[in-house]
DNA sequence: ATGGGCATGTAAGCGGTTACATGATTAT
DNA sequence: ATAATCATGTAACCGCTTACATGCCCAT
């Protein structure tokens, strides 16, 4: 749903083909935000089934044709209600964090482990983690630096903030597991539930 | 993939019924943590042909048979492999946030927007992001007093972090909103992208 | 009588990823 | 020679959600 609408935002700004949205994700909002082919294609397909965009083949000499689309007024309309979040159901109830990230379901059953075995785990995660603060860090002077869209640089901004947070919350469960009690692990193989 | 693994997790500390999980779920991982149906039954068929977990049905006088599963050697086995972190596959590319918060993929937009547009928006969703603070908070104090599981307690404080980002953020966004220049905006049609 | 709890499952669909399939041009 | 760029798409699969389907027991 949202990697439609994100198509029909780019297209928004200039007519284009899927190899010229993908290339223009890239650029504009950085490396690893990439639209899949699997996914750009039968996109493009479905916004020009429901008539929100209009296609035009352009034959070049020395590349393939290319599929030019534009968005139509119906979806302009489309975009902006989208846009404006007139589009918004009720919110999930269940969180959004606890599911998405491996790491926490495997954390709910740490208690079985030796601390030994948890902290290069974590410090993987640290690693990882400070790998990431460190390229959105330069992907947001890059953007600051060009001048780019302020709501773009807050999206980064988003990002920086975010993996931070994990960092610190990683380095807290360290601190924890280093200086968690060293009881003999509690598997509890106890009677069945009634 | 990983809620397989977290039914064997619950499943390591007592045989049980899909339905008992789905329970166990709710009460030890707090509410919204809760396993979908269609997730869950399919989730343990799969199990068992993978000779992980082995079924045992329990006819009952007073309420329909139960399918109590327990776990195999095999199936521990690759609980803890899973738990110790060697399964893990290289990390994808992707940044696992924009695509997975739709309202930043609205605020990549949000110039086509004048602040009127955007500012409920963004007050809507601070709302809420209040609530979850709070639903979390509420949660850790109540764990906190009947002395849970710290890892578990430590996933809770994960979300409350989370959730107090996502608030802090936010209201950046507000402020720099409000704040904002007030040009007619640039919407261009300009020419297609070559 | 109505609704909630207990208990099992299936079917359809959605959003997304990975891999496959093709083929010319251009730069190193 | 080789790799990268340009350019289009399809097929298979995975994880997850929603809705459907059944039926007995118990409390209000």
């Amino acid at each position: 749903m949202s990697v439609d609408y994100t198509i029909l935002g780019v297209l928004m700004e200039t007519p284009a083909h899927g190899y010229s949205i993908k290339k223009y994700m890239l650029k504009n909002f950085s490396k690893d935000f990439g639209i899949n082919d699997g996914q750009l294609y039968p996109a493009l397909s479905k916004l020009e089934g429901r008539g929100w965009i209009k296609k035009r083949v352009v034959q070049q000499r020395r590349s393939p044709a290319k599929h030019l689309y534009r968005v139509t007024p119906e979806g302009e309309a489309a975009f902006l209600s989208w846009l404006a979040g007139e589009e918004e159901g009720e919110a999930p109830n269940r969180f959004d964090f606890f599911w998405k990230f491996e790491f926490l379901q495997r954390c709910g059953f740490f208690r079985h482990l030796e601390p030994e075995t948890i902290r290069p785990q974590i410090e993987r995660k640290l690693t990882e983690a400070d790998r990431r603060v460190a390229d959105l860090e330069t992907l947001a002077e890059k953007m600051a630096g060009t001048g780019a869209d302020p709501y773009r640089r807050m999206i980064v901004d988003y990002g920086v903030r975010y993996q931070r947070m994990r960092r610190e919350w990683l380095e807290d469960l360290l601190a924890r597991t280093s200086t968690g009690e060293r009881e003999p692990r509690p598997v509890a193989a106890g009677a069945p539930v009634p």
